[in-house]
DNA sequence: ACTCTAATAT
DNA sequence: TATATTAGAG
């Protein structure tokens, strides 16, 4: 079988590929010429690097490779490579006799594609072709962002291969072109994004936990359920595992805790004297927003104390809240949903910066679109539905600038020990908020998350809110029953308010060491 | 084939 | 930091 059949065997498309031939030895670059033309190759040939360099300037993009000497007089083969890497970012392969890892380490770094030996076998020409290739699918995709990754990204995948002479090269390229098709099939395809929990996103995975069961919940049907495009089963278990730590930790604490039958019950009697706590999840809510096409909007009943503040889906702690958060009250962002508190205030808010509905966003994380939450305090309380929300995060910051307490700034959540602080504070002290009266009347005394609630994609407790500014200005029956209905009651455009302002409390709320208050 | 957990990477 | 990925063991 001769070479060319051989060849043509092979590919069509390495014929009449224009390849620059570079060596001051005239013996060699005959023999080369003379290889790469059996390669059906289109070849030029200079005996100077300096030449070589003036053809392709002169002729840019009429050279498809570039094949150079690396000993040669005037110019250093690796100072050509380098400019050619610069200029045009055209494969380079080099050529010497110089076996030592040193220079081949050397012309890979610079940038070549492919270190050959001297004597050159025409083995070896007959695929060079496949540089080319390879480096348009390169260039293709990393033209906008980076020039001259050239001489980096090529280099180190080929660095530990290319000390070794290359009997096997189909093979290896093959290798190669896997380990960069991984990552650059498409060239338009950017890092996979990054999943972005935000509150809307984590109620969807709340109510499917809840549907499911918690223990029963598993990523692949959590994910059925939650039915968000683009998700995947490990962005889910990723978040289940989160999930599960926020739990065991929040559950362990709290079982640490005595007295919390004693505790409980006054919980429910608060509850019962609230006349909140007896919401029933009469019927859903329609949605505006959600995307959930689960099984989740079904009907449940809670036993009353089963649930707590942290979105209805924890197993029974003795429904108490944690307290005594000893390690510095760090609660796994995006896990608990805040507690309702009692609805005259007095939130312990916590401050996130993402919300808003589920999209792929040209930064290339899966995010939810809407605005960046404004910076406490930058919201007009005046012109807020929020008003309230906000003068909760008003006094909360009063509070804590009274108090000594470092802020580590807007988006900080107060931790256990400035939790303690504060407790101790003059404001606390002087009643400005009142940590018995948080402790006395936690989230769980309002009954548990329905499911509308965590349909609604939206903050609860902003429907909750303005469901309760209605009862309380009388726009609403006091008899108004269910919590669904004082949400369903909210105007369309309240509704849209809550969409757009929800976040303004945010989840990583953390009660904790309330005990220590008292 | 999937899940869980821990560890580690990005 | 939050999320992703991986390993190793069910």
């Amino acid at each position: 079988m001769t070479v060319e059949q051989d060849f043509e065997a092979v590919d069509q498309f390495p014929v009449g590929m224009r390849v620059l031939a570079v060596d001051d030895d005239q013996t060699c670059l005959r023999i080369l010429e003379t290889l790469l033309h059996r390669c059906q190759y289109h070849v030029t040939t200079t005996d100077s690097a300096q030449t070589a360099l003036e053809l392709l300037r002169e002729n840019k993009n009429k050279f498809d490779l570039v094949i150079s000497d690396v000993d040669m007089p005037d110019m250093d083969g690796f100072k050509l490579l380098e400019l050619v890497g610069l200029e045009m970012d055209l494969p380079v392969i080099m050529l010497s006799a110089h076996s030592d890892p040193k220079y081949v380490m050397k012309g890979v770094k610079h940038g070549a594609c492919d270190y050959l030996l001297k004597p050159v076998r025409i083995e070896e020409l007959k695929n060079i072709w496949q540089h080319v290739v390879r480096k348009s699918k390169f260039k293709k995709m990393k033209s906008i962002v980076i020039n001259d990754d050239h001489s980096q990204g090529n280099s180190d995948q080929n660095g530990v291969k290319a000390n070794r002479k290359r009997k096997d090269q189909f093979e290896e390229v093959e290798e190669e072109d896997e380990e960069r098709g991984n990552e650059n099939d498409d060239p338009t395809a950017q890092k996979k994004p990054r999943v972005l929990w935000t509150r809307e996103l984590h109620n969807k995975f709340l109510a499917a936990v809840d549907h499911l069961g918690v223990e029963k919940a598993q990523p692949k049907k959590i994910l059925e359920l939650m039915n968000v495009d683009k998700l995947t089963r490990e962005n889910v278990a990723s978040h289940l595992q989160k999930f599960r730590s926020a739990l065991k930790k929040i559950t362990n604490e709290a079982n640490q805790q005595a007295n919390m039958a004693a505790i409980d019950s006054h919980f429910m009697q608060m509850s019962a004297l609230k006349g909140l706590g007896g919401f029933h999840n009469q019927r859903q809510i329609p949605l505006g927003s959600g995307q959930f096409h689960g099984g989740a909007a079904t009907m449940r009943h809670y036993p009353l104390g089963r649930l707590n503040s942290f979105g209805g889906v924890f197993p029974h702690v003795s429904s108490s809240l944690p307290r005594n958060h000893n390690d510095g009250g760090y609660v796994l962002q995006g896990m608990p949903i805040p507690p309702l508190d009692d609805l005259n205030n007095k939130a312990f808010p916590s401050f996130t910066s993402q919300q808003s509905s589920l999209m792929v966003a040209p930064n290339n994380q899966l995010v939810l679109q809407g605005h960046q939450q404004s910076s406490y305090p930058s919201l007009n309380p005046g012109l807020s539905p929020h008003f309230e929300i906000n003068k909760r995060l008003d006094d909360w910051s009063n509070a804590l600038l009274s108090t000594n307490i470092p802020q580590s700034g807007v988006h900080s959540k107060p931790d256990a020990l400035e939790w303690n602080h504060f407790c101790n504070s003059d404001a606390a002290q002087a009643g400005f908020i009142d940590p018995l009266q948080m402790k006395q009347q936690p989230a769980n005394n309002l009954g548990p998350m329905t499911d509308a609630q965590l349909l609604r994609s939206s903050n609860p407790i902003e429907g909750l809110f303005v469901g309760q500014q209605k009862l309380e200005n009388g726009s609403m029956p006091s008899n108004a029953g269910s919590l669904d209905d004082i949400v369903n009651s909210m105007t369309p455009k309240e509704q849209s308010q809550a969409e757009l302002f929800e976040g303004d409390l945010g989840f990583g709320w953390h009660n904790s060491s309330l005990r220590t208050c008292i």
